[in-house]
DNA sequence: CGACTTTGACCAGCGC
DNA sequence: GCGCTGGTCAAAGTCG
Protein backbone atom coordinates (compact mmCIF):
# COMPACT_ATOMS: atom_id res chain seq x y z
CA UNK A 1 0.00 0.00 0.00
CA UNK A 2 1.47 3.36 -0.95
CA UNK A 3 -0.03 6.30 0.57
CA UNK A 4 0.83 9.49 -1.52
CA UNK A 5 1.80 12.21 1.18
CA UNK A 6 -0.74 14.81 -0.95
CA UNK A 7 -3.79 12.28 -0.09
CA UNK A 8 -5.16 12.88 2.85
CA UNK A 9 -4.56 14.53 5.85
CA UNK A 10 -5.65 12.77 9.62
CA UNK A 11 -5.07 14.15 12.86
CA UNK A 12 -2.25 13.69 15.34
CA UNK A 13 -2.73 10.77 18.00
CA UNK A 14 -4.28 9.16 15.19
CA UNK A 15 -3.26 5.30 14.35
CA UNK A 16 -4.58 2.82 11.84
CA UNK A 17 -6.09 -0.56 12.39
CA UNK A 18 -5.22 -1.99 8.77
CA UNK A 19 -7.09 -5.78 8.24
CA UNK A 20 -7.62 -7.02 4.81
CA UNK A 21 -9.49 -5.10 2.69
CA UNK A 22 -9.97 -2.30 4.66
CA UNK A 23 -7.87 -0.14 7.27
CA UNK A 24 -9.53 1.96 10.16
CA UNK A 25 -8.14 4.81 11.24
CA UNK A 26 -8.88 6.13 14.95
CA UNK A 27 -8.59 9.03 15.89
CA UNK A 28 -9.69 11.38 19.09
CA UNK A 29 -11.23 13.64 16.30
CA UNK A 30 -12.63 11.03 14.11
CA UNK A 31 -14.43 8.03 15.50
CA UNK A 32 -13.43 6.02 12.79
CA UNK A 33 -12.47 6.37 9.43
CA UNK A 34 -12.85 2.66 7.04
CA UNK A 35 -10.65 2.73 4.14
CA UNK A 36 -11.29 0.20 1.60
CA UNK A 37 -8.31 -1.27 -0.45
CA UNK A 38 -9.07 -1.98 -3.60
CA UNK A 39 -8.28 -5.80 -4.13
CA UNK A 40 -5.99 -5.81 -7.35
CA UNK A 41 -3.88 -2.81 -6.19
CA UNK A 42 -3.47 -4.25 -3.08
CA UNK A 43 0.27 -3.44 -2.82
CA UNK A 44 2.08 -2.87 0.07
CA UNK A 45 5.29 -1.45 0.61
CA UNK A 46 7.26 -3.53 3.66
CA UNK A 47 10.71 -3.71 5.44
CA UNK A 48 13.32 -4.45 3.02
CA UNK A 49 13.91 -7.32 5.29
CA UNK A 50 10.60 -8.93 4.20
CA UNK A 51 9.32 -10.80 1.63
CA UNK A 52 7.85 -8.73 -1.03
CA UNK A 53 5.84 -10.89 -2.18
CA UNK A 54 3.84 -11.36 1.35
CA UNK A 55 1.23 -9.21 2.41
CA UNK A 56 1.14 -7.85 5.94
CA UNK A 57 -0.63 -9.17 8.42
CA UNK A 58 -4.28 -8.83 8.79
CA UNK A 59 -4.15 -6.95 11.63
CA UNK A 60 -2.10 -4.06 12.40
CA UNK A 61 -1.76 -0.89 14.40
CA UNK A 62 0.58 1.94 13.61
CA UNK A 63 0.83 5.11 14.45
CA UNK A 64 0.42 8.22 12.21
CA UNK A 65 3.09 10.72 12.05
CA UNK A 66 0.97 13.82 11.83
CA UNK A 67 1.69 17.34 10.98
CA UNK A 68 -1.72 19.50 11.51
CA UNK A 69 -1.46 22.95 9.95
CA UNK A 70 -5.30 22.97 8.08
CA UNK A 71 -8.56 22.81 9.09
CA UNK A 72 -9.49 20.84 11.88
CA UNK A 73 -13.12 21.16 11.26
CA UNK A 74 -13.79 18.15 8.99
CA UNK A 75 -16.28 16.49 8.09
CA UNK A 76 -16.94 12.92 9.80
CA UNK A 77 -15.72 10.33 7.74
CA UNK A 78 -16.91 7.11 7.63
CA UNK A 79 -15.81 5.21 4.61
CA UNK A 80 -13.87 5.35 1.79
CA UNK A 81 -12.18 3.84 -1.25
CA UNK A 82 -8.76 4.02 -0.32
CA UNK A 83 -7.68 4.34 -3.91
CA UNK A 84 -10.38 6.31 -5.56
CA UNK A 85 -8.45 9.47 -5.58
CA UNK A 86 -5.46 8.54 -7.62
CA UNK A 87 -7.28 6.08 -9.78
CA UNK A 88 -10.24 8.28 -11.13
CA UNK A 89 -10.11 6.79 -14.45
CA UNK A 90 -10.22 3.28 -13.12
CA UNK A 91 -13.32 4.17 -10.52
CA UNK A 92 -16.94 5.29 -10.38
CA UNK A 93 -17.00 8.19 -8.91
CA UNK A 94 -19.79 8.22 -6.46
CA UNK A 95 -21.69 11.32 -4.83
CA UNK A 96 -19.91 9.82 -1.63
CA UNK A 97 -15.82 9.90 -3.23
CA UNK A 98 -16.27 12.79 -4.31
CA UNK A 99 -17.44 13.88 -0.88
CA UNK A 100 -14.58 12.17 0.32
CA UNK A 101 -12.32 13.63 -2.55
CA UNK A 102 -12.49 16.97 -0.26
CA UNK A 103 -10.33 16.44 2.51
CA UNK A 104 -8.01 14.07 0.52
CA UNK A 105 -6.62 17.08 -0.84
CA UNK A 106 -5.16 18.51 2.31
CA UNK A 107 -1.52 17.59 2.13
CA UNK A 108 -0.75 14.99 4.56
CA UNK A 109 2.74 12.38 5.19
CA UNK A 110 2.29 8.99 5.93
CA UNK A 111 5.00 7.16 5.99
CA UNK A 112 4.16 3.29 5.03
CA UNK A 113 7.28 1.83 4.54
CA UNK A 114 5.51 0.21 6.87
CA UNK A 115 7.65 -1.96 9.73
CA UNK A 116 4.45 -3.50 10.36
CA UNK A 117 5.68 -6.06 12.55
CA UNK A 118 8.33 -4.12 14.29
CA UNK A 119 6.34 -1.30 15.22
CA UNK A 120 7.67 0.99 17.90
CA UNK A 121 6.77 0.35 20.86
CA UNK A 122 7.40 3.69 22.62
CA UNK A 123 4.51 5.30 19.91
CA UNK A 124 2.68 2.44 20.87
CA UNK A 125 2.79 3.62 24.48
CA UNK A 126 1.70 7.14 23.35
CA UNK A 127 -1.10 5.94 21.99
CA UNK A 128 -1.83 3.95 25.28
CA UNK A 129 -1.65 7.37 27.10
CA UNK A 130 -3.76 9.51 24.95
CA UNK A 131 -6.54 7.38 26.03
CA UNK A 132 -7.69 5.07 23.28
CA UNK A 133 -10.30 2.27 23.62
CA UNK A 134 -9.81 -1.11 25.50
CA UNK A 135 -9.71 -2.62 22.37
CA UNK A 136 -7.10 -0.87 20.87
CA UNK A 137 -5.03 -1.85 23.97
CA UNK A 138 -5.52 -5.35 23.36
CA UNK A 139 -4.25 -5.05 20.24
CA UNK A 140 -1.43 -3.29 21.31
CA UNK A 141 -0.65 -6.31 23.84
CA UNK A 142 -1.37 -8.97 21.57
CA UNK A 143 1.51 -7.23 19.30
CA UNK A 144 3.80 -6.51 22.09
CA UNK A 145 3.57 -10.16 22.50
CA UNK A 146 3.71 -10.96 18.52
CA UNK A 147 7.32 -9.30 19.19
CA UNK A 148 8.08 -11.33 21.91
CA UNK A 149 7.59 -14.32 20.33
CA UNK A 150 9.68 -13.14 16.96
CA UNK A 151 12.57 -12.12 19.51
CA UNK A 152 12.13 -15.68 21.10
CA UNK A 153 11.92 -16.97 17.27
CA UNK A 154 15.57 -15.33 16.60
CA UNK A 155 17.07 -16.11 19.58
CA UNK A 156 16.29 -19.99 18.95
CA UNK A 157 16.94 -19.71 15.65
CA UNK A 158 20.72 -18.73 16.57
CA UNK A 159 20.66 -21.51 19.00
CA UNK A 160 19.34 -24.55 16.52
CA UNK A 161 22.15 -23.13 13.98
CA UNK A 162 24.97 -23.40 16.78
CA UNK A 163 23.52 -26.66 18.32
CA UNK A 164 23.92 -28.13 14.35
CA UNK A 165 27.11 -27.19 13.94
CA UNK A 166 28.29 -28.93 17.19
CA UNK A 167 26.34 -31.52 16.04
CA UNK A 168 28.36 -32.14 12.87
CA UNK A 169 31.46 -31.57 14.66
CA UNK A 170 30.62 -34.12 17.19
CA UNK A 171 29.40 -36.28 14.69
CA UNK A 172 32.23 -36.01 12.46
CA UNK A 173 34.84 -36.43 15.65
CA UNK A 174 32.43 -39.68 16.35
CA UNK A 175 32.43 -41.17 13.13
CA UNK A 176 36.21 -40.64 12.47
CA UNK A 177 36.65 -42.36 15.86
CA UNK A 178 34.51 -44.92 14.99
CA UNK A 179 37.08 -45.78 11.83
CA UNK A 180 39.73 -45.71 14.00
CA UNK A 181 38.63 -47.96 16.64
CA UNK A 182 37.28 -50.45 13.89
CA UNK A 183 40.93 -50.22 11.88
CA UNK A 184 42.50 -51.36 15.28
CA UNK A 185 39.94 -53.89 15.98
CA UNK A 186 40.63 -54.93 12.54
CA UNK A 187 44.41 -55.12 12.91
CA UNK A 188 44.12 -57.04 16.03
CA UNK A 189 41.78 -59.42 15.06
CA UNK A 190 44.20 -60.12 11.69
CA UNK A 191 47.50 -59.86 14.64
CA UNK A 192 45.40 -63.22 16.01
CA UNK A 193 44.92 -65.04 13.15
CA UNK A 194 48.31 -64.63 12.13
CA UNK A 195 49.61 -65.69 15.29
CA UNK A 196 47.21 -69.01 15.87
CA UNK A 197 48.23 -71.54 13.20
CA UNK A 198 47.82 -70.02 9.71
CA UNK A 199 51.36 -70.83 7.45
CA UNK A 200 53.28 -68.35 6.02
CA UNK A 201 51.25 -68.92 2.31
CA UNK A 202 48.32 -67.56 3.98
CA UNK A 203 49.87 -64.98 5.48
CA UNK A 204 51.93 -63.89 2.57
CA UNK A 205 48.01 -63.99 0.84
CA UNK A 206 46.68 -61.70 2.79
CA UNK A 207 49.11 -59.41 2.76
CA UNK A 208 49.47 -59.74 -0.91
CA UNK A 209 45.51 -58.71 -1.03
CA UNK A 210 45.64 -56.27 1.85
CA UNK A 211 48.63 -54.57 -0.03
CA UNK A 212 46.54 -51.46 -1.92
CA UNK A 213 44.27 -51.06 0.91
CA UNK A 214 46.94 -50.38 2.66
CA UNK A 215 48.00 -47.47 1.27
CA UNK A 216 45.35 -45.63 1.66
CA UNK A 217 44.80 -46.96 5.53
CA UNK A 218 48.17 -45.65 6.37
CA UNK A 219 47.98 -42.64 4.12
CA UNK A 220 44.88 -41.99 6.08
CA UNK A 221 46.77 -42.56 9.39
CA UNK A 222 49.20 -39.29 7.77
CA UNK A 223 46.66 -37.26 7.10
CA UNK A 224 44.47 -37.43 10.40
CA UNK A 225 47.52 -38.35 12.46
CA UNK A 226 50.89 -36.91 11.06
CA UNK A 227 52.74 -37.95 14.58
CA UNK A 228 51.76 -41.44 13.96
CA UNK A 229 52.45 -41.94 10.64
CA UNK A 230 54.43 -44.87 10.18
CA UNK A 231 57.27 -45.95 7.82
CA UNK A 232 55.36 -49.07 6.19
CA UNK A 233 52.94 -46.57 5.26
CA UNK A 234 55.62 -44.06 3.52
CA UNK A 235 57.11 -47.15 2.42
CA UNK A 236 53.49 -48.31 0.58
CA UNK A 237 53.30 -44.56 0.03
CA UNK A 238 56.78 -44.46 -1.71
CA UNK A 239 56.19 -47.32 -4.16
CA UNK A 240 52.92 -46.98 -5.58
CA UNK A 241 53.10 -45.36 -8.82
CA UNK A 242 50.09 -42.59 -7.75
CA UNK A 243 50.96 -39.10 -9.20
CA UNK A 244 51.04 -37.72 -5.69
CA UNK A 245 54.16 -38.77 -5.39
CA UNK A 246 55.58 -35.94 -8.04
CA UNK A 247 53.90 -33.60 -6.07
CA UNK A 248 56.31 -30.82 -6.20
CA UNK A 249 55.07 -28.03 -4.01
CA UNK A 250 52.32 -28.46 -1.46
CA UNK A 251 49.87 -25.60 -0.13
CA UNK A 252 49.77 -25.46 3.33
CA UNK A 253 46.77 -26.84 4.96
CA UNK A 254 44.28 -26.53 7.81
CA UNK A 255 43.68 -30.04 8.72
CA UNK A 256 46.68 -31.20 10.96
CA UNK A 257 44.97 -27.97 12.56
CA UNK A 258 41.41 -28.40 12.61
CA UNK A 259 39.67 -31.42 11.00
CA UNK A 260 36.72 -30.11 11.29
CA UNK A 261 37.77 -27.06 9.63
CA UNK A 262 38.75 -29.25 7.03
CA UNK A 263 35.39 -31.12 6.70
CA UNK A 264 33.11 -28.06 6.63
CA UNK A 265 35.09 -26.46 3.48
CA UNK A 266 38.07 -27.65 1.87
CA UNK A 267 40.43 -26.15 2.96
CA UNK A 268 43.44 -23.88 0.63
CA UNK A 269 45.99 -25.25 -1.09
CA UNK A 270 48.06 -24.70 -3.67
CA UNK A 271 47.97 -26.46 -7.14
CA UNK A 272 50.37 -29.36 -7.02
CA UNK A 273 52.32 -29.63 -10.32
CA UNK A 274 53.29 -32.87 -11.59
CA UNK A 275 56.98 -33.04 -12.84
CA UNK A 276 58.00 -36.77 -13.97
CA UNK A 277 61.77 -36.57 -13.20
CA UNK A 278 62.04 -33.73 -11.39
CA UNK A 279 60.15 -34.57 -8.67
CA UNK A 280 61.71 -38.00 -8.76
CA UNK A 281 64.88 -36.58 -7.56
CA UNK A 282 62.83 -34.68 -4.77
CA UNK A 283 60.93 -37.85 -3.46
CA UNK A 284 63.04 -38.40 -0.38
CA UNK A 285 62.55 -35.58 0.86
CA UNK A 286 59.13 -35.04 0.20
CA UNK A 287 57.52 -34.06 3.47
CA UNK A 288 54.61 -36.37 5.20
CA UNK A 289 52.75 -33.23 4.75
CA UNK A 290 53.25 -32.97 1.13
CA UNK A 291 51.99 -36.54 1.06
CA UNK A 292 49.49 -35.92 2.88
CA UNK A 293 48.22 -33.27 0.68
CA UNK A 294 49.21 -35.06 -2.41
CA UNK A 295 46.90 -37.63 -1.47
CA UNK A 296 44.36 -35.75 -0.22
CA UNK A 297 44.00 -33.83 -3.38
CA UNK A 298 44.20 -37.19 -5.53
CA UNK A 299 41.94 -39.10 -3.12
CA UNK A 300 38.20 -39.27 -5.57
CA UNK A 301 34.86 -39.21 -4.92
CA UNK A 302 32.37 -40.38 -7.60
CA UNK A 303 28.91 -40.21 -7.28
CA UNK A 304 26.26 -42.26 -9.34
CA UNK A 305 23.14 -40.39 -9.51
CA UNK A 306 20.67 -41.33 -11.95
CA UNK A 307 20.14 -37.68 -14.43
CA UNK A 308 19.06 -36.77 -17.64
CA UNK A 309 20.80 -33.40 -17.27
CA UNK A 310 24.33 -33.79 -18.80
CA UNK A 311 25.65 -32.70 -15.36
CA UNK A 312 24.19 -32.17 -12.03
CA UNK A 313 24.55 -29.12 -10.34
CA UNK A 314 26.74 -28.62 -7.44
CA UNK A 315 26.55 -25.28 -6.38
CA UNK A 316 30.02 -24.71 -8.12
CA UNK A 317 31.05 -22.68 -11.31
CA UNK A 318 32.49 -25.40 -13.49
CA UNK A 319 34.65 -24.64 -16.50
CA UNK A 320 34.87 -27.44 -19.27
CA UNK A 321 38.42 -27.99 -20.64
CA UNK A 322 38.25 -31.32 -22.48
CA UNK A 323 36.45 -34.33 -23.41
CA UNK A 324 37.62 -37.80 -24.62
CA UNK A 325 36.18 -40.98 -25.54
CA UNK A 326 37.42 -43.48 -22.61
CA UNK A 327 37.71 -46.82 -23.63
CA UNK A 328 34.94 -49.05 -22.94
CA UNK A 329 32.64 -46.65 -22.56
CA UNK A 330 30.75 -45.52 -25.49
CA UNK A 331 29.69 -42.22 -24.19
CA UNK A 332 32.32 -39.67 -23.62
CA UNK A 333 34.30 -38.37 -20.79
CA UNK A 334 33.94 -34.38 -20.02
CA UNK A 335 36.10 -32.54 -17.42
CA UNK A 336 35.27 -29.42 -16.01
CA UNK A 337 37.75 -27.29 -13.38
CA UNK A 338 36.36 -25.32 -10.64
CA UNK A 339 36.26 -21.35 -12.03
CA UNK A 340 34.74 -19.64 -9.03
CA UNK A 341 38.47 -18.94 -8.18
CA UNK A 342 41.20 -18.37 -10.18
CA UNK A 343 43.76 -21.53 -9.71
CA UNK A 344 41.42 -23.81 -7.77
CA UNK A 345 42.79 -26.95 -8.31
CA UNK A 346 39.28 -28.79 -8.29
CA UNK A 347 38.20 -30.87 -11.14
CA UNK A 348 35.26 -33.47 -11.70
CA UNK A 349 34.89 -35.73 -14.53
CA UNK A 350 31.45 -36.56 -15.68
CA UNK A 351 30.56 -39.58 -17.50
CA UNK A 352 27.39 -41.73 -18.15
CA UNK A 353 27.69 -45.33 -17.31
CA UNK A 354 27.98 -47.78 -20.11
CA UNK A 355 25.28 -50.10 -18.54
CA UNK A 356 23.02 -48.00 -17.44
CA UNK A 357 23.18 -44.49 -19.66
CA UNK A 358 21.13 -42.88 -17.38
CA UNK A 359 23.39 -42.76 -14.66
CA UNK A 360 25.74 -40.12 -13.97
CA UNK A 361 28.87 -40.29 -12.78
CA UNK A 362 30.73 -37.29 -11.41
CA UNK A 363 34.07 -38.09 -9.88
CA UNK A 364 35.53 -34.91 -7.91
CA UNK A 365 39.14 -34.49 -7.12
CA UNK A 366 40.95 -32.00 -4.73
CA UNK A 367 40.40 -29.41 -2.33
CA UNK A 368 38.69 -25.80 -3.25
CA UNK A 369 41.06 -22.74 -1.90
CA UNK A 370 38.16 -20.27 -2.22
CA UNK A 371 35.17 -19.69 0.10
CA UNK A 372 32.33 -21.83 -1.09
CA UNK A 373 28.64 -20.88 -1.34
CA UNK A 374 25.97 -22.81 1.08
CA UNK A 375 24.97 -25.30 -1.72
CA UNK A 376 28.62 -25.98 -2.17
CA UNK A 377 30.02 -26.10 1.02
CA UNK A 378 27.54 -28.74 1.80
CA UNK A 379 28.72 -30.54 -1.01
CA UNK A 380 32.15 -29.60 -0.35
CA UNK A 381 31.85 -30.75 2.85
CA UNK A 382 30.32 -34.30 2.08
CA UNK A 383 32.95 -35.09 -0.59
CA UNK A 384 35.79 -34.21 1.06
CA UNK A 385 34.10 -36.20 4.21
CA UNK A 386 34.14 -39.17 1.54
CA UNK A 387 37.86 -38.22 0.76
CA UNK A 388 38.27 -38.15 4.52
CA UNK A 389 36.92 -41.25 5.45
CA UNK A 390 38.73 -42.86 2.20
CA UNK A 391 42.28 -42.13 3.50
CA UNK A 392 41.56 -43.11 6.79
CA UNK A 393 39.64 -46.57 5.70
CA UNK A 394 40.38 -49.82 7.25
CA UNK A 395 37.18 -51.75 5.41
CA UNK A 396 39.81 -53.45 3.40
CA UNK A 397 38.45 -57.11 1.87
CA UNK A 398 40.05 -59.63 0.12
CA UNK A 399 38.82 -58.28 -3.47
CA UNK A 400 40.67 -55.17 -3.43
CA UNK A 401 37.80 -53.17 -2.54
CA UNK A 402 36.45 -52.17 0.97
CA UNK A 403 33.09 -53.06 2.67
CA UNK A 404 31.43 -49.79 3.58
CA UNK A 405 29.39 -50.55 6.32
CA UNK A 406 31.08 -47.85 8.36
CA UNK A 407 31.47 -45.46 5.86
CA UNK A 408 27.63 -46.06 5.17
CA UNK A 409 26.46 -45.73 8.14
CA UNK A 410 28.51 -42.54 8.60
CA UNK A 411 28.54 -40.76 5.45
CA UNK A 412 25.09 -42.05 4.48
CA UNK A 413 23.26 -42.58 7.35
CA UNK A 414 20.16 -43.52 4.65
CA UNK A 415 21.66 -46.75 3.33
CA UNK A 416 24.18 -49.09 4.41
CA UNK A 417 24.81 -50.09 0.70
CA UNK A 418 25.47 -47.00 -1.13
CA UNK A 419 29.19 -46.22 -0.52
CA UNK A 420 31.86 -48.10 -2.31
CA UNK A 421 35.19 -47.78 -1.92
CA UNK A 422 37.52 -48.88 -4.91
CA UNK A 423 41.76 -49.66 -5.02
CA UNK A 424 41.31 -50.55 -8.98
CA UNK A 425 42.11 -46.93 -10.01
CA UNK A 426 44.98 -45.14 -9.17
CA UNK A 427 43.77 -42.91 -7.16
CA UNK A 428 42.04 -43.99 -3.60
CA UNK A 429 38.05 -43.24 -4.90
CA UNK A 430 35.45 -43.69 -3.22
CA UNK A 431 31.56 -44.37 -5.19
CA UNK A 432 28.20 -42.70 -3.71
CA UNK A 433 25.98 -44.92 -5.49
CA UNK A 434 22.53 -43.13 -5.68
CA UNK A 435 21.02 -44.88 -7.87
CA UNK A 436 19.23 -47.37 -5.21
CA UNK A 437 16.69 -47.15 -3.87
CA UNK A 438 16.40 -46.52 -0.01
CA UNK A 439 14.39 -46.35 3.16
CA UNK A 440 13.41 -43.11 3.19
CA UNK A 441 12.32 -43.69 7.12
CA UNK A 442 16.03 -43.51 7.36
CA UNK A 443 16.57 -40.09 7.12
CA UNK A 444 14.27 -39.12 10.14
CA UNK A 445 17.56 -39.91 12.42
CA UNK A 446 18.10 -37.17 14.75
CA UNK A 447 21.31 -36.77 14.39
CA UNK A 448 22.48 -37.95 10.57
CA UNK A 449 26.00 -36.87 9.63
CA UNK A 450 24.86 -35.15 6.60
CA UNK A 451 21.48 -34.01 7.19
CA UNK A 452 20.12 -31.89 4.32
CA UNK A 453 20.21 -28.39 5.36
CA UNK A 454 17.67 -27.35 3.29
CA UNK A 455 14.54 -28.37 1.33
CA UNK A 456 13.08 -27.94 -2.19
CA UNK A 457 9.37 -28.61 -1.44
CA UNK A 458 9.27 -29.50 -5.80
CA UNK A 459 11.39 -32.35 -4.78
CA UNK A 460 10.03 -33.89 -1.81
CA UNK A 461 9.21 -37.33 -3.40
CA UNK A 462 10.41 -39.80 -0.87
CA UNK A 463 10.01 -42.35 -3.58
CA UNK A 464 12.10 -40.82 -5.89
CA UNK A 465 15.73 -41.65 -5.55
CA UNK A 466 16.97 -38.84 -7.42
CA UNK A 467 14.80 -36.79 -4.77
CA UNK A 468 17.32 -38.39 -2.05
CA UNK A 469 20.05 -36.82 -3.63
CA UNK A 470 19.49 -33.27 -2.23
CA UNK A 471 19.05 -34.45 0.81
CA UNK A 472 22.18 -36.25 1.38
CA UNK A 473 23.90 -33.46 -0.55
CA UNK A 474 22.34 -30.47 1.11
CA UNK A 475 20.34 -30.12 -2.46
CA UNK A 476 23.72 -29.29 -4.55
CA UNK A 477 23.85 -32.65 -6.46
CA UNK A 478 20.18 -32.27 -7.25
CA UNK A 479 19.48 -33.02 -11.05
CA UNK A 480 18.71 -30.03 -12.48
CA UNK A 481 16.82 -31.43 -15.41
CA UNK A 482 13.13 -30.06 -14.33
CA UNK A 483 14.47 -26.80 -13.13
CA UNK A 484 16.25 -23.81 -15.05
CA UNK A 485 19.43 -22.96 -14.03
CA UNK A 486 18.50 -19.50 -13.02
CA UNK A 487 15.65 -21.02 -10.54
CA UNK A 488 18.30 -23.79 -8.94
CA UNK A 489 21.18 -21.34 -8.73
CA UNK A 490 18.64 -18.67 -6.71
CA UNK A 491 17.49 -21.35 -4.52
CA UNK A 492 21.22 -22.59 -4.10
CA UNK A 493 21.97 -19.28 -2.80
CA UNK A 494 19.00 -18.38 -1.01
CA UNK A 495 17.33 -21.17 0.23
CA UNK A 496 19.83 -21.99 3.02
CA UNK A 497 19.52 -19.56 5.46
CA UNK A 498 15.78 -19.97 5.37
CA UNK A 499 16.17 -23.56 5.40
CA UNK A 500 17.66 -23.04 9.11
CA UNK A 501 14.49 -21.02 9.44
CA UNK A 502 11.93 -23.47 8.38
CA UNK A 503 14.27 -26.35 9.81
CA UNK A 504 13.77 -24.34 13.28
CA UNK A 505 10.25 -23.88 13.11
CA UNK A 506 9.71 -26.82 12.03
CA UNK A 507 11.92 -29.04 14.44
CA UNK A 508 10.75 -28.22 17.58
CA UNK A 509 6.47 -29.00 17.92
CA UNK A 510 6.10 -26.52 20.93
CA UNK A 511 7.65 -23.76 19.27
CA UNK A 512 5.63 -24.54 15.83
CA UNK A 513 2.44 -24.63 18.41
CA UNK A 514 3.02 -21.36 20.07
CA UNK A 515 3.66 -19.45 16.37
CA UNK A 516 0.48 -20.67 15.65
CA UNK A 517 -0.82 -19.61 18.74
CA UNK A 518 0.58 -16.15 18.30
CA UNK A 519 -0.49 -16.30 14.92
CA UNK A 520 -3.75 -17.27 15.37
CA UNK A 521 -4.21 -15.02 17.97
CA UNK A 522 -3.35 -11.84 15.56
CA UNK A 523 -5.27 -12.66 12.39
CA UNK A 524 -8.28 -14.16 14.63
CA UNK A 525 -8.77 -10.26 15.62
CA UNK A 526 -9.62 -9.91 11.89
CA UNK A 527 -13.09 -10.63 10.62
CA UNK A 528 -12.32 -10.26 7.11
CA UNK A 529 -9.52 -12.65 6.87
CA UNK A 530 -9.53 -15.37 4.15
CA UNK A 531 -7.11 -18.30 3.93
CA UNK A 532 -5.03 -16.86 1.76
CA UNK A 533 -4.60 -13.98 3.80
CA UNK A 534 -3.93 -16.28 7.07
CA UNK A 535 -1.57 -18.34 5.16
CA UNK A 536 0.44 -14.67 3.86
CA UNK A 537 0.16 -13.66 7.01
CA UNK A 538 2.22 -16.39 8.52
CA UNK A 539 4.35 -16.33 5.86
CA UNK A 540 5.02 -12.66 6.67
CA UNK A 541 5.41 -13.34 10.61
CA UNK A 542 8.06 -16.44 9.66
CA UNK A 543 11.14 -15.36 7.98
CA UNK A 544 10.69 -18.06 5.20
CA UNK A 545 8.51 -19.68 2.91
CA UNK A 546 7.53 -22.53 5.07
CA UNK A 547 5.53 -24.79 3.25
CA UNK A 548 6.02 -27.28 5.43
CA UNK A 549 4.75 -25.96 8.71
CA UNK A 550 1.65 -27.50 9.99
CA UNK A 551 -0.11 -24.47 11.83
C1' DC B 1 33.59 -8.80 -26.21
C1' DG B 2 34.11 -11.92 -22.61
C1' DA B 3 32.95 -16.39 -21.09
C1' DC B 4 32.34 -20.81 -22.39
C1' DT B 5 32.52 -25.06 -25.32
C1' DT B 6 34.57 -27.90 -28.74
C1' DT B 7 38.18 -30.56 -30.43
C1' DG B 8 42.55 -31.89 -32.08
C1' DA B 9 47.18 -31.98 -30.33
C1' DC B 10 50.27 -32.91 -26.82
C1' DC B 11 52.25 -35.19 -22.75
C1' DA B 12 53.08 -38.73 -19.23
C1' DG B 13 52.49 -43.28 -17.43
C1' DC B 14 52.10 -47.93 -18.31
C1' DG B 15 52.09 -52.51 -20.54
C1' DC B 16 53.84 -55.36 -24.06
C1' DG C 1 60.62 -48.47 -28.27
C1' DC C 2 56.00 -48.41 -29.48
C1' DG C 3 51.24 -48.10 -28.82
C1' DC C 4 47.45 -47.37 -25.74
C1' DT C 5 45.12 -44.64 -22.45
C1' DG C 6 44.03 -40.90 -19.36
C1' DG C 7 44.51 -36.25 -18.66
C1' DT C 8 45.47 -31.54 -20.10
C1' DC C 9 46.32 -27.66 -23.20
C1' DA C 10 45.04 -24.22 -26.32
C1' DA C 11 43.25 -22.44 -30.58
C1' DA C 12 39.00 -21.99 -32.87
C1' DG C 13 34.22 -21.66 -32.65
C1' DT C 14 29.90 -20.44 -30.26
C1' DC C 15 26.84 -17.87 -27.46
C1' DG C 16 24.64 -14.23 -24.87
Amino acid sequence: MVVDSSLIQIPQHSFFNISHQRTTIFSPNYSSLNLFYHPINYNIMESPTKNMSSPPPTTIQFPVNLFDGHDQKRPLLDEMDFFAAKEDGNCKDTDERKEFNKPLELDFNINTGLQLLTANTSSDQSIVEDGLSPASSEDRRTKTELAVLQAELERMNGENRHLRDVLNQVTTNCSTLQMQLTMIKQKQQHDHNEQDDKGEEIKQQYQSSQMRPRQFMDLGRLADEPSLSSSEGRRSWEQSRSPPMNVVESGSTDREDSPEKGLSCWGPNKVPRVAGNESKSREDSTTVDQATEATIRKARVSVRARSEAPMITDGCQWRKYGQKMAKGNPCPRAYYRCTMAAGCPVRKQVQRCAEDKTILITTYEGNHNHPLPPAAAAMASTTSSAARMLLSGSMASADGSMSSNILARTLLPCSSSMATISASTPFPTITLDLTQTSNPSQFKGPSNLFQFPFQNPHQNSPTNPIALLPQIFGQALYNQSKFSGLQMSQNLSTLPSIGDTVNALTADPNFAAALAVAVTSLIGNSHHSNNVTNNNTAAATTPSNNNDTNQ
